[in-house]
DNA sequence: TTCCAGGCGTATC
DNA sequence: GATACGCATGGA
């Protein structure tokens, strides 16, 4: 467990290799947002203010129980050091982990990132915030897929989430009569996962993958969107080098982060 | 006005 | 199995 200070009502840590504009405005998480002293944001339904100086952080207002669940959602015990020294011996992603050299995948519960993802098709991220920001409203912070059950077009009309309703209310449907059993598609291996979750209408090849990895910490899965097309035939035509192997999700959220600022 | 956004379902060949 | 097209919404 990460090391830690009490101050008052809020706790202080530090740690090399995270910095808060890399790591919530990398497209990851679309629950956060930019303030004057840092980031106000939400998982589930904990809220949480983080703010950060160099290398040190302060988790406002949160108890020694709450620091417990934070520490695990920012991977606070994954040396991304040694991550980003190995993928560096490849010239792009050395660039890229130098660019967003304060990234880390952040450990998201698996409904919560399926069902965001699935807002995210063919959409831009400051919508996809505005639509999950919504549905949150609704439900009083982001809902239990078994809270939404009972949800028609109807009911979740106020998200204007467009085409992308009537798949969010098959997801939830799917999970709820078993079709979809996100417990046991913890365990599959990755093709056989990524299947298991494109039975719910809504959900390819890509929106699998990034609740693979964002969801489910499955470093090993590769999400492509336009960007990352970009960068695979710009860069990779033959394939992901040898270093990436078994982290090819996280070297893609360096990819990523990169190449949508315009540094690669 | 038209185009595009962390895609996908469907029709057609 | 590959490719083309429509899709809700809203900002550029």
């Amino acid at each position: 467990m990460k090391k830690y200070i009490v101050k008052g009502r809020d706790i202080v840590f530090t740690q090399p290799d995270f910095d808060l504009d890399h790591t919530l405005d990398c497209g990851q998480a679309f629950r956060w947002e930019k303030t004057e002293g840092g980031y106000v944001g939400a998982v589930g339904r904990k809220e949480l203010r983080i703010s950060q100086d160099g290398d040190t952080f302060t988790l406002h207002d949160v108890s020694e129980d709450g620091f417990a669940f934070w520490s695990d959602y920012f991977d606070l015990d994954t040396d991304y050091g040694e991550i980003k020294k190995r993928l560096s011996t490849d010239s792009t992603l050395e660039k890229a982990c130098a660019y967003g050299s304060g990234i880390r995948l952040l450990r998201q519960p698996a409904e919560e990132t399926l069902l965001s993802f699935i807002i995210s098709q063919n959409n831009n991220i400051p919508r996809i915030k505005g639509i999950i920001s919504r549905l949150c409203d609704i439900y009083g912070g982001f809902p239990e897929a078994s809270e939404m059950t009972g949800a028609d077009v109807d009911t979740l009309a106020p998200l204007r989430a467009g085409f992308r309703a009537k798949y969010l209310i098959d997801c939830v449907q799917k999970l709820h009569d078993g079709t979809v059993d996100l417990g046991a598609v913890r365990s599959m291996p990755l093709d056989e996962a990524a299947a298991a979750l494109m039975q719910i209408k809504g959900v390819g090849i890509k929106v699998a993958m990034c609740t693979l990895l964002f969801g489910f910490h499955r470093t090993d899965a590769y999400p492509v969107d336009v960007w990352m097309k970009r960068v695979n035939e710009n860069f990779y035509p033959d394939g992901l080098p040898e270093c990436t192997r078994g982290i090819e999700g996280i070297a893609q959220q360096y990819l990523f982060y990169a190449i949508r600022n315009g540094v690669l």
